[in-house]
RNA sequence: CGGGGUGUAGCGCAGCUGGUAGCGCGCCUGGUUUGGGACCAGGAUGCCGCAGGUUCGAUUCCUGUCACUCCGACCA
C-alpha cells in the first residue's frame, strides 16, 4: 500500500455507496460528463457494454418477429398534446426547440422523451386493414427528459434505450405481447446479466402516463434500494382513439387497434454496476463483458513470453473476447486495473509457466487462482466463466433474500423501513391513499404487485380494510 | 426546485492577513525492472470554473452565474 494506491483507490462500497458508484463510473472509464448537465458521454468501455446488451436483446426481439425502425427526434407540440394523460406525464420534463435556422418556429417541437406519439401518428398513416396487423416495431435511439437530479446511467437527461411499439388486432393479443416482452426482459436480466428480478404489475399511481397497465421488473441493488430495470406497457386502445388510428376489421367495420410499448435503457448498466460490484471495482457478467479474459504477461522482457502470450490470444479469440495487455505497466498495476474494470477472468503467463506448459487463471469474483495446463484452456475458461456467472447471480439473490421482510402491520413496516434498505412485502387494499401513506410515513414507494403473490396477512396494514394484493415496497433509485 | 459541499496542471489536493502559484500521482525521454498498483535521472504541462464588483493590483475579498456532488422534493 503506497501513496499511489491511496490516490487511485475507489471509495469502499460500505462506506459511501453513492460515491463508490460514481467512482466506478469514472475510474473504470465507462462514462465522462458531457458539456450539458446530465448528458453523459459513453466512453468506449462503457459503450461496449451497452453494445453487447443491444446485440443480445436485438436478437431476442427479432426472434419474436419485431422489426427495427427509426423515428424522428422531434415531436411537434400539437402531436404530443393528443393524449391527455401522456402529455401531463411528460410535458414537465421535455426540452423544447423554438428556433430553427435562425427563425422562430411557427410551432415549437420537443425532443422526444419517448416516441408513442410519433408511432401513433405513423400507425395512423400506414394502417388500413386487419391484414396489416400486428405491426411489431422497435427502435434503438436516445431520448431526452429534463431531469433535475442526474447521475450517470441511473438518471441522465439524455439516455439511450430501445422502445418497442406494437399494434394488434385484439386486446388479448396486445396483452400477450406485453407479457412476452416483459418475460424477455426478465430472462435477459437473469440469464445474461445475472441480476435477479421480480416481475409484477405497477400500481395505477406508478404506471406509465397513458397506459392501461404497466408491467415491470424490479431488481435490488447492493445497498438494498430498488431499481426499475425495464417496463412493458399495455395501452388498450386509448392511444389509438386519441390519435385516430383505425383499421377495417374482418367484419368490415372500422376498429381501433390495441397497442403496447416496452423499453430497457442504459440504466441497466447502472444496475449491473450496483448489483455485482465490490471494493475492487466492477464485476461484469461474462455475457456482456467487453473483455472476458485479459492476458497479462509476467516478466514480458524475457524471451518467448510476449510471443507465447500473443499465441494464446490468437487461440482464445476463437471462443472468448480476449485482450492482451502488453503495455509497459507492471503486472501488479495491470492486475488492479483490470479488476477495477470488471474483467471476469485474468490469465497470467510468465517464464515459469511456459516451462511447465501452464498458466494461471484468476476469477474476478472470488480472486481464486487456478493453474491450468495450456492445452485445457478451451474447456477450463468457459467452465470458470460459467462458475463466475452462477456465483454472482447467487450472491445477488442472497442479498435480496436477506433484505426482504414480510410485514403484517404498520409497526413492522416502520421498523423495517427505518433500518437498512430492504424490500418490504405487505398486503394492500388497493386504495391510493394507503399507497400515499406508505410514502409519507415510511418513505416507501410501491415497486410492484408481483405476479407470484403471497398471502402475508388478511388486511391492509395502513387502513385495516381487506387486502386485495401483495405489494413489494422499497426505496427506489 | 430547497439545503449542504466542491471548482487551482490529466487526476488527487495544498496555498492566498490581496503582490498572477506549489506538492503527490500521472504524462514525455533514457536506463534498470517485471508472479499484487516498481525504481533512478531528466523534462513538459496552469485565462486558479465563468462574469461582474472592490482595489494601484484579485487565484485570494464581495456579488452573481455555471458545473459537479451529497441530502430532500419532484420525476419513471
Amino acid at each position: 500500500m503506497n501513496n499511489k494506491k491511496l490516490v487511485e483507490a475507489i471509495t469502499p462500497i460500505n462506506e459511501d455507496f453513492t460515491q463508490w458508484y460514481t467512482d466506478i463510473c469514472l475510474k473504470a472509464e465507462l462514462v465522462d460528463y458531457g458539456a450539458v448537465k446530465g448528458c453523459m458521454i459513453l466512453r468506449p468501455y462503457g459503450y461496449a457494454i451497452w453494445e453487447n446488451i443491444t446485440h443480445i436483446m436485438d436478437g431476442m426481439f427479432k426472434e419474436t418477429g419485431h422489426e427495427n425502425v427509426a423515428m424522428p427526434l422531434f415531436i411537434p407540440e400539437s402531436l404530443l398534446q393528443k393524449e391527455k394523460d401522456h402529455v401531463e406525464g411528460f410535458a414537465p420534463e421535455v426540452a423544447w426547440v423554438t428556433i430553427g435556422g435562425g427563425e422562430e418556429l411557427e410551432e415549437r417541437m420537443c425532443v422526444r422523451p419517448t416516441s408513442e406519439t410519433l408511432f401513433c401518428d405513423h400507425f395512423a398513416h400506414v394502417l388500413h386493414s386487419w391484414r396489416d396487423l400486428p405491426m411489431l416495431y422497435n427502435q434503438w435511439c436516445s431520448v431526452v427528459r429534463w431531469e433535475k437530479t442526474t447521475r450517470p446511467f441511473l438518471r441522465s437527461r439524455e439516455f439511450w434505450w430501445q422502445e418497442g411499439h406494437t399494434i394488434h388486432e385484439t386486446r388479448e393479443e396486445a396483452i400477450a405481447e406485453t407479457e412476452q416482452q416483459l418475460n424477455a426482459y426478465a430472462d435477459f436480466c437473469e440469464n445474461y446479466l445475472k441480476i435477479p428480478v421480480i416481475k409484477g404489475r405497477k400500481t395505477d399511481k406508478e404506471k406509465f402516463a397513458g397506459a392501461e397497465a404497466t408491467y415491470t421488473i424490479e431488481a435490488m441493488m447492493h445497498d438494498g434500494k430498488a431499481l426499475q430495470s425495464a417496463t412493458s406497457h399495455f395501452f388498450g386502445d386509448g392511444f389509438s382513439r386519441a390519435f385516430d388510428v383505425t383499421f377495417t376489421g374482418r367484419d368490415n367495420t372500422l376498429q381501433y387497434p390495441h397497442q403496447t410499448s416496452w423499453g430497457i435503457s442504459t440504466r441497466i448498466v447502472g444496475a449491473i454496476i450496483m448489483t455485482h460490484g465490490d471494493d475492487e471495482g466492477l464485476i461484469l457478467p461474462p455475457a456482456i463483458a467487453p473483455i472476458q479474459v485479459v492476458i497479462i504477461p509476467v516478466a514480458s522482457h524475457k524471451p518467448g513470453v510476449l510471443e507465447k502470450a500473443a499465441e494464446l490470444k490468437t487461440r482464445l479469440k476463437k471462443f472468448v473476447r480476449v485482450k492482451l495487455d502488453d503495455s509497459d505497466n507492471s503486472p501488479g498495476w495491470k492486475f488492479s486495473q483490470w479488476e477495477m474494470k470488471g474483467v471476469p477472468l485474468r490469465l497470467e503467463i510468465g517464464p515459469k509457466d511456459i516451462e511447465q506448459n501452464q498458466c494461471v487463471l484468476v476469477r474476478r469474483d472470488t480472486r481464486e487462482k487456478t493453474f491450468v495446463a495450456l492445452d485445457e484452456l478451451e474447456t477450463k475458461i468457459p467452465e470458470l466463466l460459467n462458475a463466475l456467472a452462477d456465483n454472482i447471480y447467487k450472491t445477488a439473490l442472497e442479498n435480496r433474500e436477506r433484505r426482504t421482510v414480510a410485514c403484517t402491520d404498520m409497526e413492522q413496516v416502520l421498523a423495517a423501513a427505518s433500518g437498512d434498505n430492504c424490500f418490504i412485502k405487505a398486503m394492500w387494499c388497493g386504495d391510493d391513499a394507503c399507497e400515499q401513506a406508505m410514502k409519507d410515513k415510511a418513505g416507501l414507494s410501491s415497486r410492484c404487485m408481483p405476479f407470484e403473490q403471497e398471502q402475508i396477512s388478511e388486511v391492509c396494514p395502513v387502513c385495516g380494510k381487506p387486502a386485495k394484493s401483495m405489494v413489494v415496497w422499497g426505496k427506489a433509485y
